[in-house]
RNA sequence: GCCGACAUAGCUCAGGGGUAGAGCAACUGAUUCGUAAUCAGUAGGUCCUCGGUUCAAUUCCGAGUGUCGGCACCA
């Protein structure tokens, strides 16, 4: 006799067991008709599912942003019995719902090629338009195994073999072709609908693991109706307008070339805007009490091996030799990181407790080489400039840095048009230096500073760097894609390799601790986010070009100039655009450049010694005179860290 | 690094076994114009590189390089 509690509060008795079908049919036609799907005391499971005892039930129906995971993991299905039907001989392995969508793994000696994707997706259709029924069935383990062996699915057999004992085995049938699967799913193939898209093919490895076989995975957009997947494509078409390479060329402000892979070539435009961002990094820094300094391009491998680099990362740093045969001992790496080199300034003399918390900060010029499919536009380069700092401190004062930390990256951020941002705890990987004690140390006392520093993290298990654990600060680029920017990392191990140590109050030698910390990242990639971020329409105090000046007719030039002129000398980043074109060109091309400000001026403006001013994105004009336009720009175009309130 | 796709003018792209095309940009001339494209003209190419097939290759084939989308990697 179940009673069933519904979620306005309502209880429903049945007679005996009942099926999450029967419950929607007696509540009405118009949920039994909706209903797709139901949560069981919390729990999604198939509407098949008899319930037997009292319960609470919620219907799920498209209504529900739940049903879109549903959608999109039936669709997998319906994806991966396509394919096997037009493609005998392919072993499916797994497909689960995603962000946005779904995909599908499927190993064939062939991989897929965007060619085919329409020839699947028309057999998807066909085999919604089927609408077979899905439905559940356990089967014994080893029953399972032999099954899919027997079937050719070795893939589908060694995940059987990998679950744990305790764990049921179940099998989702929809007309003749069958999965394993943990479930849950909709009613019928129907269910999935028509808003959905193949997207992209792609290789990935067979459980993740570069030393596994490449299977072919397909990818697909998946919504509740056509006009969410109209939505989605249209906003992927909009994000395509901001990637930052795209705007980099459109904009002027840099290029990449065959001759220096992974390397910017930063044009004045792209320039003037780093050397924004490094001003401002510069000023936030020595505010806060860092120490700039500047360390050597190449260093000798003695101390990389000394530091545990050269073992772990020897294979990804550029080695220089000098082609003479008294150096020929001699190898020298380009700096792939700054620590080593901070050690080494921190090490010139004996410290002492007094010093610390010391704060040694280097805008350093780094190269990796970095594996050739990780390169990507400006965001992960080969050669990059960190806004590296190294804290040298005590147990005591790892917290109350952190807490520094966090508040001096939120209040960067927000002044660079980051309001959120997500942070990831990173604890130890499997290959690390140093004992188990330090990292228990390490990741505890990183994880006291997180609480102090109200910092709401999530877990990223295994994937701290090789000496301690880290906090990761990941922004998000134009096409939801995740960067890690700022970083904090907490380091018991270098000093102790390096053999850094302090002179504490009692008298006696200890080793400082070592905050690894960034805020930025690397420039290359910060700017790479900031561009998409504003979509090449920065805020007028990080504009490469703040205003540009604009005479109607060529009697009003010198009288731009003299516009120009003084508001350079009230250090604004002005051009002047004197050409013999209508204004309206004018307008355009500077509107295009994102140039923030136009002041256009006239017969009427040299006469009246005004400005006519447009701002980008709008098409209204302010009449001002000459003084006032100055003097409100020039205050308008501080940095946010300079600007009085 | 792995799987797949792509590489033609500064940019965006079309084309195709017989010496290559458009739009925009650039350059020259004319136009002095009031808030998102004035008109006319000119110039611009190792069709990514190397090799092969062919009477002939930018086009077909192979290799390499680079870029893009994923995967793996990211001190």
């Amino acid at each position: 006799m179940p009673a069933i509690t519904l979620p306005d509060g309502s209880v429903r008795q049945f007679d005996g067991a009942v099926t999450g079908t029967d419950i929607a049919a007696a509540i009405g036609p118009g949920l039994a008709r909706a209903a797709l799907a139901m949560k069981l005391d919390g729990k999604l499971v198939d509407l098949s599912t008899t319930v037997a005892a009292d319960a609470s039930v919620m219907f799920i129906t498209r209504k529900d942003e739940a049903s879109l995971e549903l959608i999109r993991h039936d669709a997998a299905h319906v994806l991966a019995e396509a394919v096997q039907e037009l493609f005998p001989g392919t072993q499916v392995t797994i497909g689960p719902s995603i962000d946005n969508g779904f995909y599908y793994d499927f190993a064939r000696n062939e991989p897929f090629t965007p060619n085919d994707l329409p020839t699947i997706e028309a057999k998807m259709r066909e085999i919604i338009a089927r609408n077979a029924k899905f439905s559940r069935s356990e089967i014994d383990r080893d029953e399972g195994i032999a099954f899919f062996e027997e079937r050719g699915e070795k893939y589908k057999a060694q995940l059987i073999r990998d679950l744990p004992a305790s764990e049921t085995i179940t099998l989702y049938k929809q007309g003749e072709w069958l999965d394993l699967c943990r479930g849950p799913h909709m009613r019928s193939t129907g269910d999935v609908g028509d808003a959905f898209k193949l997207m992209k093919v792609a290789g990935a490895y067979w459980r993740g693991d570069h030393r596994n076989a490449m299977l072919s995975r397909i990818y697909g957009t998946a919504w509740r109706d056509r006009k969410e997947l109209d939505a989605y494509l249209t906003m992927l078409d909009e994000a395509e307008k901001r990637d930052h390479r795209r705007i980099g060329t459109d904009m002027d402000l840099f290029h990449l070339q065959e001759e220096a892979v992974g390397s910017v070539f930063w044009h004045p435009k792209g320039w003037m805007l780093w050397r924004k961002l490094e001003a401002y990094m510069r000023r936030r820094l020595d505010d806060n009490n860092y120490l700039e300094v500047r360390t050597p391009q190449m260093v000798d491998r003695t101390l990389w091996e000394k530091s545990g680099h050269w073992e772990k990362f020897r294979e990804n740093m550029f080695i220089a030799q000098i082609d003479d045969e008294s150096e020929k001992d001699r190898i020298l790496a380009l700096k792939p990181m700054n620590c080593p080199c901070h050690v080494q300034i921190f090490n010139t003399t004996l410290r002492s407790y007094r010093e610390l918390p010391m704060r040694m900060a280097e805008f350093g010029a780094c190269h990796r080489y970095e594996p050739s499919g990780a390169l990507h536009g400006i965001m992960r380069v080969r050669g990059f400039t960190q806004d590296d700092a190294h804290i040298f401190c005590t147990e005591d004062q790892i917290a109350s840095e952190t807490v520094a930390f966090v508040e001096l990256l939120s209040s960067i951020y927000r002044d660079l048009g980051f309001e959120s941002f997500r942070v990831k705890f990173s604890d130890r990987p499997e290959r690390r230096a140093g004992e188990d004690a330090t990292w228990d140390k390490a990741e505890n006392s990183l994880k006291d500073a997180c609480r102090e520093a109200n910092v709401e993290y999530e877990l990223n298990p295994g994937e701290g760097a090789f000496y301690g654990p880290k906090l990761e600060f990941v922004l998000r680029d134009a096409i939801g894609r995740d960067w890690q920017c700022g970083t904090l990392q907490v380091d018991f191990v270098l000093p102790e390799r390096l053999d850094a140590e302090y002179v504490a109050e009692d008298g006696s030698r200890k080793r400082p601790v070592m905050l690894h910390r960034a805020i930025l990242g690397s420039f290359e990639r910060f700017l790479g986010i900031l561009i998409e971020q504003y979509a090449g329409r920065f805020p007028l105090w990080l504009a490469p070009v703040q205003v540009v000046v604009a005479p109607i007719v060529s009697d009003a030039n010198d009288y731009a100039q003299e516009v120009a002129a003084a508001l350079r000398a009230a250090g604004v980043e002005v051009r002047t655009d004197l050409r013999n074109e209508k204004i309206n060109a004018k307008i355009r091309e500077h509107s295009l450049q994102h140039v923030p400000v136009i002041l256009v001026v006239g017969r009427k403006e040299a006469e009246a010694r005004t400005v006519a001013m447009r701002r980008l994105g709008g098409d209204a004009q302010e009449i001002l005179d000459l003084a006032t336009a100055v003097t409100n720009l020039a205050q308008e175009a501080l940095p946010p860290d300079l600007k009085v309130a």
